[in-house]
DNA sequence: ATTTAACCTTGATTTATATCAATGGCAAGG
DNA sequence: CCTTGCCATTGATATAAATCAAGGTTAAAT
C-alpha cells in the first residue's frame, strides 16, 4: 500500500476541499453523484453519544465540537472541527457512537452512509487510504494534545491552541492572522483543561502586552514573534528529568 | 456494513488473541500461514519516530509504550500497550512514524506488512471492519483518557490508571487483582501529567489506607469499594458550571 | 566484588492556577 | 421594551501539586 497523500486528485466539487467524497462515486461516469448534504446550525447536534453508528460525515462548512462524558455527567470537548474534517470516526470502535457532536455555528455536512463505505473501502485503495490517513491523523492529533496538556502551562497551552486554530484557517484558504472564533470561552477552556477565568485572563495580558488583539470572539495576531516566545519558555516536565535546564518563572510579562 | 465483533472468529493460533492475524490468511488452506513473529527485550524499540512506516505489528506478548516528543526534547508517552493491541497505527497519517514504541520487557509481536495488509482489507470486510475498530477503540480511549486528565485530581487520575491495568489484565484472562507493573514510576507519572514525587506519595498513602499493597512495582488491590469511592469525590470541572456540587478537599483520607 | 547509575521515597517549601465573589454587556425571547 | 440568562471580565484568596533537597535501595556494569 503505497503512502501517498496526492494518490489520487480527489477533490470533491461540492465540498470543494480534498476527502473522500469526491472519490467515492464511479470515475467513468462524467458528473460526481451528489451525496446527502445537510444543513445544521448553531447548537445542533449531528449525533449524540450512544446513538447507532450509521454513517460518516465530512465537515464541508461551519464548526463543530466533538465530546465525551463521563458517568458522573462530566462533558469533556475532545476536539474542534474544520472543513474537511472527517467527523463520526468514534462510531467503529463498538458500532455505537462513544462522542457527541455539536455544531458551533450555521455549518453544512456530507453524509456517507456505512454500506456505500465499506463498499467503497472494498474497490478502492484512495478510499482506504483515505480513510486509514483520517483516523491515524486524528490520532496523532490527539497525542500532540496530550504532550501539551502535560508539557506546557496554560498560557502556552492557549497559544497553541490559538496559533493551531490559524494554522487550521491558513490550510483553507482562509486568514491566520485574524479570525473569529467560533467557541465560546467555556468551551476553549474545557477543551484545554482550564478554568474559564484563566482563558480570560491570559487573553487580555497577551492582549495588554500587544502580542495579540481580542475583541470578543475576534483574535488579531499582533507579534507572532513574542508568541512563539511564549512557546520556547522552559516548563519542566513535572521534574522527570534533567532534560532541561529550568526558570524560576514563566507566565508574569516573561516575554519582555 | 455490520459492526460486529464476532463477526468472524478470528482468534489467532499463533498469537492466542483476538485479533487481525489469524483473519489475514486464507481460510481455504488447512494452517493459517506464520506471519513474521519477532522477539524483544527491555528497553528495544520497535519503531522510531520518523521511520518510514511500512508495516503494522499486533503485540503478542508482553508490554510496550508509545511516546511522542515536541522539538524542544520533551517526551510524552501517550499509550501503554497489551497483548492484542494494534502497534503502529499512527504511521498511515503520513507515511512515517509520528510517534516511537519501546518495548517495557521482552516482547513479540507479530508483523503485517502494508502490502499484505491492503490486499487483505481489499477482500475481506472483516480485516477491514478490525482495522478501523482498532483505530476507532484508541481514538476513543485517548478521549476518555482527556477526559480524565482534564477533569480529575492527581489521585484519582493514578487511581483509573490502575484500574484500567487491571481490566486490561482480566480481559487477558490475568488476575486483576495482583500484578505487576512493567512500567517505571518516570513512565507513570509522565502518562499521567504529573511529578514522580506525587506518584509516589500517592502510591504510598493507597498502601496506608489498606486501600492496595504496593511492594516495588507489585500491586494489589485490597478495597476495590473504597478505590471507587475515590473516583466519585467531586472534582469540579475548573468553575465550568453549577452541575455539581462541590466539596473542600478530595486528597486527604477522603475515604473515611 | 565493587562501582555506578537508575529508580524510588519522604519531607519542606513554593507556586501556578483553581476557586470564590462580584459585576457588566449582549443576545434571545417574551 | 424589558428581562432573563448566557457570556465574559477582573480581583482576592486558597490549595493541589510541583519543585527543591536529601537519602536509600536495587540493578546493571566494570
Amino acid at each position: 500500500m503505497p503512502i501517498n497523500k496526492t494518490q489520487q486528485p480527489s477533490l470533491c466539487q461540492y465540498c470543494n476541499m480534498p476527502g473522500i467524497c469526491f472519490s467515492l462515486v464511479d470515475k467513468t461516469k462524467a458528473e460526481p453523484k451528489v451525496r446527502s448534504h445537510k444543513v445544521y446550525h448553531k447548537s445542533d447536534q449531528l449525533f449524540a453519544s450512544g446513538q447507532t453508528f450509521e454513517a460518516i460525515f465530512i465537515l464541508r462548512s461551519g464548526s463543530a465540537k466533538s465530546s465525551v462524558s463521563d458517568n458522573s455527567g462530566h462533558e469533556q470537548i475532545s476536539r474542534f472541527h474544520y472543513p474537511g474534517d472527517l467527523l463520526g470516526l468514534d462510531g467503529f470502535d463498538n458500532g455505537s457512537h462513544a462522542q457527541s457532536i455539536k455544531f458551533l455555528e450555521t455549518s453544512s455536512v456530507c453524509r456517507v452512509g456505512l454500506g456505500e463505505l465499506d463498499k467503497a473501502m472494498a474497490n478502492s485503495a484512495s478510499i482506504r487510504l483515505n480513510l486509514l490517513q483520517g483516523m491515524s491523523h486524528a490520532l496523532n492529533n490527539e497525542d500532540k494534545f496530550l504532550l501539551s496538556l502535560n508539557n506546557m502551562n496554560s498560557a502556552q497551552r492557549l497559544i497553541s491552541f490559538l496559533l493551531d486554530l490559524s494554522s487550521q484557517f491558513e490550510k483553507r484558504g482562509l486568514s491566520g492572522k485574524v479570525f473569529d472564533l467560533s467557541m465560546t470561552r467555556v468551551d476553549i477552556a474545557n477543551y484545554l483543561g482550564m478554568a474559564i477565568e484563566t482563558v480570560s485572563r491570559l487573553l487580555t495580558q497577551l492582549h495588554n502586552e500587544h502580542i495579540i488583539e481580542v475583541e470578543k470572539r475576534r483574535v488579531k495576531f499582533v507579534d507572532f514573534r513574542k508568541l512563539h516566545q511564549y512557546l520556547l519558555l522552559e516548563r519542566v516536565p513535572h521534574n522527570l528529568l534533567g532534560a532541561k535546564i529550568r526558570q524560576p518563572n514563566c507566565i508574569q510579562s516573561a516575554v519582555a
